[in-house]
RNA sequence: GGAGGGAUGGCCGAGCGGACGAAGGCAGCGGUCUUGAAAACCGUUGUGGUGCAAGCCACCGGGGGUUCGAAUCCCUCUCCCUCCGCCA
């Protein structure tokens, strides 16, 4: 959520920047309009109540029945317009606040201008792709060949885009998980948190992905439950409605958890493989943080996703979203992109954003700078470390070898019993 | 799932239709005293909205209602506790 203060002092600022987003049907304007109207009645409201106390104390005072009956007569005809104003300023706060919750987040002065992903800037690539001496296979195939996942059965049991993996392919999801945990935890100084899947509405709401994006949720209308898209909506959450104490920030998270997406907007694209699926499973880092310090926070979570690639010995490149690309919620977002030689494409296994207040306003997170100053809306940010089903890809592609067997990275023996080959 | 009891400021806890943004205690902060500290004493301490401002308004778990007036009465939702049932 946008601060309304601002949009109010610059609105042509605002405007210009929801076309910049491709945006430009954000209810910016109504949102503006509703505001104004919002201010005009609750001042009248507000001058109501104020009178109606007046009369309310001095008939609490009144001894004389006569005269006491006299000022309650007089008074309960503005009572019922006061009655009607309140129901009119209740029902415009409710559509400002609508509005305010459909207007995207603000890009960061530094994010490139563009139109959609092809305007992305490429800002790093590390590691060189592996020459192969053999014809490589894709995942699927690798995979099934070494009874390892088993694509078939996953759709018997759940229907398209679910998977089953198997004996060693199980074990080395397992293991890239505890493995993930380990660095962020140990090496990073993340707190490993373990939170609910399943979510309440005012959840999604925090993070931004409702109202807008409910079409891309599962959801139980029985007990009005969500299934989470992704970590960062409960552990952003965590601290919803609270005002952290001085001495607080920052904090920093880590969190695994399967992640639900109908992707109902994606239907028929990426139909191979486990690329896109509607459960996967993800190591998500996030961070709250003091405003000021947000810029160099999110470099340093941008750099603890690539260490993980860098450690698992895969080649990769970072992506800068331009201005068509962000998140409805991200100020700026990098992508961290795994070289699948099998597929021959760069696999999006990490989005790693800043989000400054926008989240923390919706969630309402503050904290308190020191005692006795006023409470601060924090910054939030994450990035996943890594998304499970295309480390998996990225792995079996590029330590594929001619005999189809596949090379568990180093890194990851320790974590699978020593198993050095999976054939 | 069934029966009952609750939710008040950072914490504990009073209030059950008007004098209550809310007694009292604790904690915190400032001060007096002290070589320093403790104790004692005095003072102070919520969040937000609106307005140029003085100020005004809202908030006693959330939402709605009754009333001239609600922390207090009614409805509803959420959460917590006790007992019974069920359950990995």
């Amino acid at each position: 959520m946008l601060d309304i203060k601002f949009m109010r002092e610059n609105p042509k600022l605002v405007e210009a920047a929801m076309v910049q987003l491709g945006t430009a049907d954000a209810p910016v304007a109504e949102a503006l309009a509703l505001d104004a109207q919002r201010r005009q009645v609750l001042q009248k409201v507000e001058a109501l109540r104020a009178q109606r106390r007046a009369v309310s104390k001095k008939i609490g005072r009144t001894k004389d029945p006569v005269e006491q009956q006299a000022l309650i007569e007089s008074t309960r005809l503005a009572g019922d317009h006061l009655t009607a104003l309140e129901m009119e300023l209740r029902q415009i706060e409710s559509q400002f606040r609508d509005a305010m919750l459909r207007i995207p987040n603000l890009p960061d002065p530094g994010v490139p201008v563009g139109k959609d992903e092809h305007e992305n800037v490429v800002v790093k690539q590390w590691g060189e792709p592996r020459e192969f001496d053999f014809t490589v296979l894709p995942h699927w195939e690798i995979g099934e060949a070494l009874d390892i996942l088993d694509i078939r059965r996953g759709v018997k049991l759940a229907g398209s885009r679910f998977y089953v993996l198997k004996g060693a392919g199980s074990h080395l999801q397992r293991a890239l998980i505890n493995w993930m945990i380990d660095i962020h935890v140990q090496e990073h100084g993340y707190t490993e948190v373990w939170p609910p899947v399943l979510v309440r509405s005012e959840t999604l709401v925090g993070t931004g992905n409702l109202p807008k994006f409910a079409e891309n949720l599962y959801h139980d209308a029985e007990e009005d439950l969500w299934l989470v898209p992704t970590a960062e909506v409960p552990v952003t959450n965590l601290y919803r409605d609270e005002i952290l104490p001085p001495g607080s920030l920052p904090i920093y998270h880590v969190a695994y958890t399967p992640c639900f997406r109908r992707e109902k907007a994606a239907a028929g694209k990426d139909t191979r493989g486990i690329k896109r699926v509607h459960q996967f499973d993800k190591v998500e880092m996030v961070k709250f943080v003091e405003p000021e310090k947000s810029g160099e926070e999110l470099m340093r979570l941008l750099d603890d996703a690539e260490d993980i690639a860098r450690r698992l010995e895969l080649p990769y490149r970072v992506v800068q979203m331009c201005t068509g690309d962000l998140s409805f919620t991200a100020a700026i977002k990098y992508d961290v992109e795994l070289w699948a030689p099998g597929a021959g494409e760069w696999l999006e296994v990490s989005s790693v954003s800043n989000f400054k207040d926008f989240q923390a306003r919706r969630a309402n997170i503050r904290y308190r700078p020191a005692v006795g100053q006023p409470p601060r809306f924090v910054h939030t940010l994450n990035g996943s470390g890594l998304a499970l089903p295309r480390v998996m890809i990225a792995i079996l592609e590029n330590y594929q070898q001619r005999d189809g067997s596949v090379v568990v990275p180093q890194v990851l023996r320790p974590y699978m019993g020593g198993l050095d080959v999976i054939r």
